[in-house]
RNA sequence: CUCUCGGUAGCUCAGCUGGAUAGAGCAUCUGCCUUCUAAGCAGAGGGUCGCAGGUUCGAAUCCUGCCCGGGAGGCCA
């Protein structure tokens, strides 16, 4: 409807004031008696041209053409113009609706999107910080395929580095561990359960290769590199004791994103980066380019990138004095790795813990000449859990966080995955977890499924009565319901492709879940007041047509949530 | 100290590229099941949009200053 009324609006202003290109809004009203649609172009052009803009809407407006959709137009306030669209007009899109698929929001040239997100270090089970960020991207890499995208999802694996390392002797040590070796198990260790769980797999695979027989003094370091390194020594294969720990991580986190609906297509690892292959590796090649650029240096032993010149508060060190390369460093080398596959769009979805980063990594782009508008880097902040109106304390260090798999096997993947999504990403969220378990109309999953369930439930009824709806029919008939709270519905079913173009516009996704519970509290009013089995088959057929058209509006946007949309409840 | 995100109903939050009377849900109160799902519906009360200025036809929304709160500022990741 709204290029229609555009085109109106346009051809009276060309008319009356000749076309200047200004910028207005056509939008939807949020009161009634203001009609469907409305304009502030009157309020706009009162500017440029100094003259009252309730003159300049009259004189617009009566120059309009006349449309048989339009009803009437009026003007109102301090110079917005209204427009009333007749019923057949707002019910006529209906039709289209069942047919093309939303085409609508497939117009645009589908572009091939890259979404990095999760991309947890694989020392230990995802908590739920990374299970906001797991729910949104997935559910943007949803949002933007069903808008006809091309996307990769894709996990970026840190298996080398310092953090790798203390991984790996975590397991070591309680691996000596299940052989009676009496070891010290440094604070800085991870102290999780799961590391011994890990151990115990390690023997099973290893058998006692990486026992330490010799009876090394390697256990009075005090300083874990150090540690780690006299293991390197004392076991030249120990990376494949590494190798080991990182896989095992791995496994389960894949599997605890799979059961939340997660499912990545490509997976990164950052020690690939280092592989030789012809004469460098990849890395070496990326921070070349950076030395060739002349945006590093070197001071104290180690190399700099120069990011204060682009905008960044200070410099970062690339290589360390000891010659490791920092987790930056890696990262550019990635960013670089992702920018080489030829994206038309980049996303990161990252912690808000992170969002330090974004200007040194941008700048790091723009010293490799890499247009670094193309990646949108978003920050989910972070999640507090509530249990009994009470803040559930959550500490890392000592092992006490929340794994994101407890939480799901307590709420179930479909409340925790609606209110990691329902929330502005970038804005923290608590999530009580007692509001998420229940079952009833308190909790906005159950309430939109339950909405899907009553219109599945009713097909059913009527298919019990032996009536079979035709669509067609229904439509044909669409004029004997649109009186009342039918043509609001009908409403509410258009709007779905504003708030799909909105979300995909700005990467979001909650205003997706505040309009479904909308629509469906919406739905549930007009079950309320309302037969659907009617006697008369016009009027049966209409009111099934409409009730299937809110069907797939459900259908479609829980899909895009990846939250199941039931039959029976 | 610097950067960043917030402060909207008792609570949890939408709205923020300026628009008409600021919206939901929860909680509270009052009603509605012999009917195709009451896992539901109808109604009521509840607001200095943190404070103060500014910009203009018009500000919760934009600008400035201040107050309060979260987070981030490593040769950790």
């Amino acid at each position: 409807m709204k290029p229609e009324i555009r085109e109106i609006l346009l051809t009276s202003i060309e008319e009356n004031y000749k076309g200047s290109d200004l910028e207005f809004d056509i939008s939807r009203t949020k009161i009634k008696s203001h009609g469907n649609w409305s304009t502030n172009v009157a309020l706009i052009l009162a500017k440029a041209l100094k003259q009252k803009p309730l003159i300049i809407a009259e004189k617009l407006v009566n120059s309009f053409a006349k449309k048989e959709w339009l009803e009437k137009v009026e003007i109102a306030g301090p110079g917005f113009i209204n427009f009333f669209l007749t019923e057949e007009a707002q019910s006529h899109f209906l039709k289209n609706f069942f047919n093309d698929d939303l085409s609508f929001f497939k117009n645009e040239a589908p572009k091939k999107v890259l979404i990095e997100y999760v991309s947890s270090n694989p020392t230990g089970p995802i908590h739920i910080g990374h299970g906001r960020g797991a729910a949104f991207g997935s559910a943007l890499a949803n949002l933007l395929r069903f808008a006809g995208d091309e996307v990769i999802e894709e996990y970026y694996i840190n298996d080398r580095g310092l953090q790798t390392d203390i991984l790996a002797l975590s397991v070591f040590l309680r691996y000596q561990e299940l052989f009676k070796v009496n070891v010290i198990f440094p604070e800085e260790c991870y102290q999780g359960e799961y590391i011994k769980e890990c151990a115990f797999l390690a023997k099973e695979k290893f058998l006692d290769k990486f026992l330490d027989k010799k009876n090394l003094k390697i256990f009075n370091h005090s300083n874990p590199s150090d540690l780690i390194k006299e293991i390197y020594t004392a076991f030249p294969k120990f990376n494949e004791f590494v190798d080991f720990c990182v896989e095992s991580q791995m496994q389960k986190i894949k599997t605890d994103l799979s059961k939340f609906q997660v499912h990545h297509n490509n997976w990164v690892s950052e020690k690939e980066l280092y592989k030789e292959s012809t004469n460098e590796n990849f890395f070496e090649k990326v921070i070349n380019t950076l030395k060739n650029n002349k945006f590093t240096y070197f001071q104290d032993e180690a190399l700099w990138f120069k990011s204060k010149e682009f905008n960044d508060e200070k410099d970062r060190v690339l290589i360390r004095n000891n010659q490791d390369p920092t987790y930056f460093a890696s990262d550019i080398a990635y960013h670089k790795f992702k920018f080489d596959r030829d994206f038309d769009q980049l996303i990161n979805i990252w912690g808000a813990d992170h969002h330090g980063y974004i200007p040194r990594l941008n700048g790091a782009l723009e010293a490799l000449e890499l247009d670094s508008k193309k990646l949108k880097t978003l920050i989910i902040q972070f999640v507090s859990l509530i249990r009994s109106g009470k803040n559930v304390s959550m500490s890392t260090r000592k092992g006490e966080f929340i794994t994101l798999n407890e939480l799901i096997d307590e709420v179930g993947v479909e409340a925790t995955r609606f209110f990691f999504l329902a929330r502005k990403s970038d804005q923290a969220l608590e999530f009580d977890i007692d509001l998420a378990k229940k079952e009833d109309k308190n909790n906005p999953v159950y309430y939109i499924q339950y909405a899907h369930a009553r219109i599945c439930s009713l097909e059913k009824e009527a298919k019990k009565r032996k009536f079979i709806i035709n669509q067609d029919n229904g439509l044909n008939n669409l004029s004997l319901i649109t009186k009342g709270d039918e043509l609001e519905i009908i409403n509410d079913i258009e709007r779905f492709q504003d708030v799909l173009v909105q979300c995909k516009k700005d990467l979001e996704i909650h205003p997706l879940c505040f309009y479904l519970r909308e629509v469906a509290s919406k739905f549930h009013s007009y079950y309320n007041s309302n037969k659907f089995i009617e006697e008369d088959m016009n009027l049966r057929d209409a009111k099934f047509t409409l009730v299937f058209a809110l069907k797939k509006v459900f259908q479609q946007g829980l899909e895009i949530l990846s939250i199941d949309a039931p039959e029976k409840m």
